[in-house]
DNA sequence: TTAATTTGATACCTTTTGGTATCTAAAATA
DNA sequence: TATTTTAGATACCAAAAGGTATCAAATTAA
């Protein structure tokens, strides 16, 4: 067989690469097909229609996010070092990217937030994912005294998420590392200062 | 003359709209002439092409933004009120929009910083001009002795910003206040802890 | 009041869009 | 080996895209 599994493969992995970059409306079945060298026939063989592919493309890329990120987390031990791997992992979708275009997430959310559409869906569920993480290192922190107890964790993960990911788009807007290398300090020195007990 | 300057006007106002909550490259000719009732052929009466009124566009809501949070800052004569009466403005995104569609400068970074547009450059422009105003509010703060004297006012207005429109993601994303609002008063207590002298 | 200008509508164009029916070659099965 | 299944290519389709040439009505200027 052609191998099918491949065929799959590579039609995910240039539609993330063109969804991030360009936006997954104004990506046309025509951009994927340029990029795989393959037919709108194949594509169609393995996605029943556009919107399932950008569905796909979405979890898929989200899936990888959320692996490396967990990844990272427990090749540490304390809430701190948990947390600015974390930030280190963010601060990579600018200095050292392993998708092209930006924070999946981030693009997601404001391509789609005025629309009611199941990548809304999909993005909102991510969101979620990541806050729980952050979370969840935080109450574990607050067990084992790396962490004041009066911090509330859930404010907590809002900040972190929303400074990290207005950097990026800063960042990614100007063409530089200077914003998010910025934001990324001030989220490790306000962790160091007012979070760890 | 069927006053012509009400016709670009409208068509400008509706494009607006459209732009920023279904996105630039996602809005069709089609739906403008939906929005506003004119025809096509009006509407490149006054505009040359696509591009030069989603420019255009672009160009009026910002200047609207600036010319509110100028009116808005000037109306407080420290430090601390102005940059909260700009704290304030930034959550009225979302409780109580003066334009539908969440913050367009957030909106066109995302969806243009992996392009070469003019709409990315007005991008980058509108942010520095908000940076910079930011940065003004710091420099008089310090002379006035309201602000610390070792804040670098280049960083406080990079986190300023990357917070907010974090913020502002989230919460349009999750159809709620809860992330501007919690981000808002984080700033808010950072600013009266570690800012004000 | 007539002529010139301006403004918006109409009708059209080409290209691109997402999507489908069909065909062929390759692979798997019998 | 012969047959059936599968994967990808080809050739289409209708709708929608941005854009233009032309026309008619309204306004202004002469």
């Amino acid at each position: 067989m052609r191998n099918s599994e491949i065929t799959k493969n590579k039609v995910l992995k240039e539609s993330i690469k063109l969804f991030n970059t360009k936006g997954y409306k104004t990506t046309s079945l025509r951009d994927i097909t340029l990029a795989t060298g393959f037919t709108k026939g194949a594509i169609y063989r393995h996605f029943e229609n556009k919107e399932d592919l950008e569905i796909d493309a979405f979890e898929t890329i989200m899936q990888k996010v959320f692996t490396v990120m967990h990844q990272e987390i427990s090749e540490y031990k304390n809430a701190k070092d948990k947390l600015f791997s974390v930030l280190d992992l963010f601060q990579s979708y600018i200095s050292n990217p392993f998708i092209v275009g930006g924070c999946p997430l981030l693009n997601v959310a404001i391509e789609f937030d005025n629309t009611e559409s199941k990548l809304k869906l999909k993005g909102q569920k991510a969101l979620e994912t990541i806050r729980e993480t952050l979370k969840i290192i935080i109450q574990n922190g607050k067990k084992y005294n790396q962490i004041k107890l009066d911090l509330n964790e859930d404010t907590f993960a809002t900040i972190f998420i929303a400074t990290v990911e207005g950097g990026i788009m800063m960042s990614n807007l100007k063409n530089n590392n200077k914003d998010i290398l910025i934001v990324v300090n001030h989220l490790k020195h306000w962790i160091e200062k007012d979070i760890l007990s």
